[in-house]
DNA sequence: TTGAAAGCGCTAACAG
DNA sequence: CTGTTAGCGCTTTCAA
């Protein structure tokens, strides 16, 4: 990689305007203060030159670097299976573009990285962070703390908290799982089962209290040995592999199921294979709902899958916000789901978008 | 966003060593021409302070950044639907991160980005780009061209050269098609289509002429109008519904067809669609080869793709040794495909990778 | 081998 | 309103 060739400074600007440098410095950064005749004059010289700022000599100085870290700590390929996060890197990216503000994107692999990782932000080179940390037990988010870095969480974080309440954005994860199994209810569905997600994940932790929300409600109005029953919530991962395995164990146990809630897309893509090998029919035998709207596949699937919607890159969006304003505009605040019931889960200062339901074929 | 702490400096370390900022600097940056007890000594200084260097002061004065644009310009959702960016991120942050190379992620939405992506390039705010643009018509390469920064691209670029030959890493799209087609070819069958992609992205046109590379040999070995038939050829744009759309017109126009190959797995999903509601049978009565392996949408599908494979990881990572050391180490060229033709489609010093066919039921 | 000193390009007091 | 000046923290000659 060879060298860049040597730019204009502010002062050959400076030089060619005729003016100090300290005054091209004003123009450039606003012009606040300069007559215009002069303020046209150094525009233009820096035009000319095709002047563009040195960011370090400038980030010396103001220690300010308008640049910000979005670190993705996943130790598992899921992440790039499924196009959660380049969403959320989209409304991230728009956001800081916006503000011109620079991304820096920290990848981790596994825990050797987080030493790596919180050195970075602990050296200062950028002006916060966006982390998104999806293990109840990642030692990361106490780091990052320890680095002392403004930080903004993607979801809710799950860490037992030395570090005060977190700042995090998420989706409406608990409405949204009610929603679903509401959903299934007013199909006349009886036996809703619920496939969960990873549960050291905050996602599938809350997916399925949402669940229990319902179903603890006796919602299904039905028999005993209904609501809640424990037979028929299946632990299972997230992975389509896991779904198919979720969805055996299920059948074995409980035959008679009517509906399921898959607590992601992937999940219900596993159940939909084993529903199919059975030769049980969807959706008139068994429903199903999934989670995440992930596409194309939850339109492409044999039924198109009725699932739960969550607008990721407006998450992303707003996580910037949060971390360059301290606060997200009125209109993006997104504080009513489309449940009425609580919003929040958790404590702190979280920001919980709203899901809505999508219907198509599978339920 | 509340200012950073501020943090030991050089000369904090120095002081508590008892040395001078120089010699700190060069235990720092490597220790050589330290002798070994000053350099125990600084170094304790510096784990004891907790001292990380101001990367704005250093690069001010070498004009180094340790720091690489990645740029991905992409108009259409469909980069976010697959995880091809995400794993070809993957691989360039595991190598930038082992050269402690930082990734800065340059996301751009239409042609308004494009200067200002142009202007942070030309800003000498990075040591070098990474850029992947996919279309032909792209005024992207020109505009970094321009800006003078050392680049590497992801992908054959398609533009007309008028900056020299640039550097790329590409998967070997075209032996990919031949191998794909030759393999329907060994199954027996003989009215052999191609569903195509977007034909302004390079990796359409190779996978094309790869295609025609095999029915131009006459390869069906049969009766006329089979070698080369362009009813057999049908352009589509890699997306699912694309290749609705495409499959329905071949069948319009000939119903015989008894295999397809899909310009990549989404337009081969597509396919296997209209194939199902049509009760034609795969591979029965069609044989489907896709392209990509995209997980786990390959795996997935009723039946599971046949298709070809390209590692795009290693893509990422070649790309990033290629930017950082103006060369790939030789265990990592891979100039050898899994097919014998030619391995280089364009002039110019590009990298292609080997691609892999992986059989399952479709084909 | 080590230290002293001179900036890298910019911003931010402070004067004028 | 504009210019002068003093560094920001680091690397890098150049001497010692």
């Amino acid at each position: 990689m060879s060298e860049a060739v040597s730019r204009p400074t502010l002062e050959a600007v400076a030089a060619r305007a005729g003016v100090s440098r300290a005054t091209v410095s004003r123009v450039v950064n606003g012009g606040y203060g300069v007559r215009e005749p002069l303020a046209e004059r150094v525009r233009r010289a820096v035009a000319e030159l095709g002047y563009v700022p040195n960011q370090a000599a400038r980030s010396l100085v103001t220690r300010r670097h308008d640049a910000v870290a979005v670190v993705i700590a996943e130790p598992e390929t899921r992440v790039f299976t499924d196009p959660f996060f380049a969403l959320q890197l989209r409304g991230i990216s728009k956001e800081l573009t916006s503000h011109d503000n620079q991304l820096v994107l920290l990848l981790t692999e596994g825990r050797d990285d987080h030493a790596r990782v919180a050195r970075y932000l602990a050296g200062g080179h950028v002006d916060g962070a966006l982390v998104f940390s999806l293990h109840l037990d990642d030692p990361l988010p106490g780091l990052i703390h320890d680095a002392g870095v403004p930080t903004v969480f993607g979801g809710r974080p799950g860490w037992r908290d030395r570090t005060g309440t977190p700042v995090y954005v998420d989706s409406d994860n608990r409405g949204g799982a009610r929603t679903a199994v509401r959903h299934l209810v007013s199909l006349g569905r009886t036996r809703i089962a619920h496939l969960t997600g990873a549960l050291d994940q905050t996602s599938a932790v809350d997916r399925l209290d949402g669940y229990r929300d319902v179903m603890g409600e006796g919602a299904g109005a039905g028999g005993p040995g209904r609501a809640g029953d424990p037979a028929l919530v299946v632990e299972s991962d997230f992975t389509p592999a896991g779904g198919e395995r979720a969805m055996r164990e299920l059948l074995d146990r409980r035959p008679d199921v009517d509906a399921v809630f898959a607590a992601n897309d992937l999940t219900a893509l596993g159940a939909l294979r084993v529903l199919r090998e059975r030769g049980l029919r969807v959706p008139e035998d068994v429903a199903v709902v999934g989670f995440d709207d992930m596409l194309p596949l939850a339109e492409q699937s044999d039924p198109p899958l009725t699932t739960v919607r969550q607008d990721i890159e407006r998450m992303g969006r707003l996580m910037a916000r949060l971390l360059l304003h301290g606060t997200a505009a009125p209109d993006d605040a997104g504080q009513a789901p489309d449940d009425a019931g609580p919003v929040a889960d958790a404590p702190g200062p979280g920001l919980i978008l709203p899901t809505t339901l999508i219907r198509r074929a599978s339920a």
